[in-house]
RNA sequence: CGGGGCGUGGCCUAGUGGCUAUGGCGUCUGCUUUGGGAGCAGAAGAUCGGGAGUUCGAGUCUCCCCGCCCCGACCA
C-alpha cells in the first residue's frame, strides 16, 4: 500500500479531548475517527488490525469447533420479553425503539435471545448435540457512561460463542477448550491476559474473565505473580499482599481490562425458550447452554494501551495492519532518487508477493524525519529504509519499532528477512 | 444520573466587555530543501456549539439547551 493514497492522516497534534492512550494515539495515527462518544469510524489502517484479530479469533474458534453464523443485530422485543430482559435490564443496557406503527424493536447487545429459539429449531434428540455456534459483530449498549477510547463504547465488535450440550459434564469439557482457545487468542495478539475467577451469576460458582493488567483497564483484580490465579475484586475477599492459595506466592492488587468472558448458562435461557432434546433415555431434558464473549475492539485497544511508547504505538507481529513500514528517502540528485523509488517499487512488489504486505512511504517532498516520525506513530513492527546512502551498499536500512539498532541488510535479502521475522 | 473540566477555520490554540477575532499545524501555489516533523514568498479556510437575555457594544457576562472528556454510580 502507498501512504500517498492511503485515507486517513496522520496529525502532529494531539486531540484535545482524547486523553486515554488508544483513543490518542489510533486517532494521530489516522486509525479511527471519533463520530460520538463510545463510537468509531475505522479507517483502512484501524480496519486492517480489526479485520487481523477477527481472523485470530475465527481461527480459534473454528479450531474448538465453532461455527460462524451472523444473526441481525435489529432485534424484535417479543423475545425479550420471553426472558424479561426488554424490561430488566431493558432500556438501561438496550437501545429500544418503535418502528413503523407502535412495533417495537432493539438493538442487540447480547444474543441469547435470538440464538437459543434458533438452536430449537435445528436439535431435537441428543444425537444433534453437542455443537457451537458464533457470529462476529457489532453489539449495541445504552452505556450511561462510555469512556477510554474503544474500550469501552455504546457500538463496539464482539464475538460471541454459544455452544449447547446434553450434559454438565460436556458444558464443562467444552467450557476448558473455550477457555484454552481464549488464552491462544490473546497471546496471538500480544497480550498477557489472566484468567479471572468472576461473579458466576445464578448457577455456577465463578464464571471467567480474561484480564489485561494495564492502568487504564477499568477492573480491579487481584493476581498471584507466580502462578497467574487471580480474582476479580467484585467477588474476591483478597487484600493486597495476600498469599495465594494456589501456589502460596503473593497476590498482588491491579487494574486491568476485561477483554473476553466466559459463562455456564447452563438451563437459564434453553428453560426460558423451551429448548430440548430427547435423550437416549427417551426422556425429554434440557438443552444446557454456555457463552462466551470476546471484544475485539477492545482487544485493538487494549494492545495499543500495553504496547507504545513516547513516540507512538508499537504493533504486535500478528495483528499489525503491515508488515513493515518502507520508506524511500530520496536527495538532491534525480538520477540516484530513480534507483531509490525504483528499488523501493520492485522491494514492495516482492514482499506483496510473498503475503508481506508493508506500507510504502513513497511520499514525495516529505522529509525523511517526518517519515520516520509518521513510521513511529502508525508503529509497525519493522522499518525499512532505503536511500542514496544505503544503495551504495545494495543495502537498506532495517530497524525494528521497539529496538533503536539499525541494520544494514543486503536488498536481495529483506525479503527473507523479513518472512522469518514473522515466522518466528 | 450526581460532581468537575471544556467547546474559537480540518487539528491545536490566543482572547478576562471596545476597531475588520490571534498564532501555529495541516491544506493549496511557486521556489528552495532532503537521515528525525526544515526555509522563503503567497493563498484559501471561522455565521467563536445552539438559543434567549444583559449592554451603546458580547468569543468574553447571565440563563437554558446540546456535545465532548474526566471522577463517581452503573457494567448478564
Amino acid at each position: 500500500m502507498k501512504y500517498s493514497k492511503l485515507f486517513g492522516k496522520t496529525s502532529k497534534t494531539v486531540l484535545h479531548d482524547a486523553d486515554s492512550v488508544n483513543a490518542r494515539l489510533l486517532t494521530q495515527a489516522g486509525f479511527v475517527d471519533q463520530l460520538m462518544a463510545g463510537v468509531y469510524t475505522y479507517l483502512p489502517l484501524g480496519l486492517r488490525t480489526l479485520d487481523k484479530i477477527k481472523q485470530i479469533v475465527r481461527e480459534e474458534m473454528n479450531a474448538i469447533g465453532g461455527q460462524e453464523i451472523l444473526m441481525p443485530a435489529l432485534l424484535p422485543k417479543d423475545l425479550w420479553e420471553t426472558t424479561g430482559r426488554w424490561s430488566d435490564p431493558g432500556p438501561e443496557v438496550m437501545f429500544q425503539f418503535k418502528g413503523r406503527g407502535e412495533r417495537e424493536y432493539g438493538l442487540g447487545w447480547t444474543h441469547e435471545e435470538i440464538v437459543t429459539p434458533l438452536a430449537k429449531r435445528f436439535v431435537s434428540s441428543y444425537r444433534d448435540l453437542p455443537f457451537a455456534v458464533y457470529q462476529i459483530q457489532d453489539k449495541f449498549r445504552n452505556e450511561p457512561r462510555a469512556k477510554s477510547g474503544l474500550l469501552r463504547g455504546r457500538e463496539f465488535s464482539m464475538k460471541d460463542l454459544y455452544s449447547f450440550h446434553a450434559n454438565l459434564e460436556d458444558l464443562d469439557r467444552f467450557y476448558e477448550q473455550a477457555a484454552q482457545a481464549y488464552q491462544r487468542i490473546f497471546q496471538r495478539c500480544g497480550l498477557a491476559a489472566l484468567y479471572v475467577e468472576a461473579s458466576g451469576g445464578a448457577f455456577s460458582k465463578y464464571s471467567h474473565e480474561f484480564q489485561v493488567l494495564t492502568e487504564s483497564g477499568e477492573d480491579i483484580i487481584f493476581h498471584c505473580e507466580k502462578c497467574g490465579y487471580a480474582q476479580n475484586r467484585e467477588i474476591s475477599e483478597f487484600a493486597d499482599g495476600d498469599t495465594c492459595p494456589k501456589c502460596g506466592g503473593t497476590m498482588h492488587e491491579g487494574k486491568a481490562i476485561e477483554v473476553g468472558n466466559i459463562f455456564r448458562l447452563k438451563d437459564r435461557f434453553s428453560t426460558a425458550f423451551g429448548l430440548t432434546y430427547t435423550g437416549a433415555d427417551g426422556q425429554e431434558h434440557d438443552v444446557l447452554m454456555g457463552c462466551y464473549g470476546i471484544g475485539p475492539s477492545r482487544v485493538l485497544g487494549s494492545a495499543v494501551e500495553v504496547h507504545h511508547d513516547e513516540r507512538g504505538i508499537c504493533w504486535p507481529k500478528e495483528i499489525t495492519p503491515y508488515s513493515a513500514q518502507v520508506i524511500a528517502v530520496t536527495g538532491k540528485d534525480s538520477g540516484a532518487n530513480a534507483k531509490v523509488l525504483e528499488t523501493c517499487e520492485q522491494l514492495v512488489q516482492d514482499l506483496t508477493i510473498t503475503g508481506l504486505e508493508p506500507l510504502y512511504d513513497d511520499r514525495e517532498g516529505v522529509r525523511a524525519g517526518e517519515k520516520f516520525a509518521d513510521a513511529d506513530l502508525i508503529g509497525l513492527p519493522v522499518r525499512i529504509v532505503i536511500s542514496e546512502k544505503t544503495l551504495a551498499q545494495n543495502s537498506g536500512e532495517w530497524k525494528l519499532r521497539t529496538d533503536e539498532k539499525l541494520e544494514l541488510v543486503a536488498v536481495s535479502d529483506i525479503v527473507g528477512n523479513l518472512q522469518r521475522f514473522f515466522r518466528k
